[in-house]
DNA sequence: CATCTATTTGGCTATTTTGCCAAATAGATG
DNA sequence: CATCTATTTGGCAAAATAGCCAAATAGATG
């Protein structure tokens, strides 16, 4: 196999999108319900222009979506097969990875 | 749930590592056969000490396992597990990702 | 042991990312 | 319409990342 630079740039910029503490959270909690970002503001503490751009990175990447209602703004997980990877991200941590039927 | 900080930054290191171009090629060239720096390097076209670097980071995740025989060094996948995820990035990109059942 | 090859490490610069503040925008409400 | 709340955008400074070169290290070979 050879080196497609387009075709890595392209995937790892949406696995770049998931590669932050706060986003992973996101990430994990937009994926039991859909929160407005008032909300999820409060969840992490920080400035609720952090989270906007936390979110339009999500977004950007195509891994939530919004939807506006009233003068609320709702984010919800666009693709709940990601969570199927975290569950290898824990058998990394554990070092029990070593076979390809973990419990991812 | 609330964000626990340490726990979201010890998973997060994890997808960051996998967040380059380079060492996301590297990660599935390594699912095919192992492979030594030199053969690595000519394969990206990079300066080696750079793509030593990537090597280390992906080491450092436990993403990948070294194993020095002569004066080369081999590396190779410790997660298999992770390529199962790589299906959900496609499904990402070609926008069919709404499914938590889809080909991850 | 001198030297060659393979790899890693240190150090530097350029670029990207993160997070804050202030300002702009948009809808709701008096 | 003035104002309030929710959110986004622009801009800045600090921190992290990426990639190169040079130097250090380690094993192989003459």
């Amino acid at each position: 196999m050879s080196y497609n630079k387009q075709h890595f740039t392209e995937r790892a910029h949406i696995i770049k999108a998931m590669s932050h503490p706060v986003r992973l959270f996101f990430i994990e909690e937009l994926a039991r319900q859909e929160r407005c970002v008032c909300e999820l503001t409060e969840m992490v503490g920080l400035d609720i222009s952090t989270v906007s751009k936390h979110l339009s990175v999500l977004k950007n990447a195509g891994l939530v979506v919004d939807d506006k209602r009233g003068n609320q703004v709702f984010y919800r997980l666009q693709t709940p097969c990601i969570l199927n990877f975290f569950g290898c991200v824990e058998a990394v941590l554990n070092g029990e990875s070593e076979t390809t039927n973990c419990a991812c």
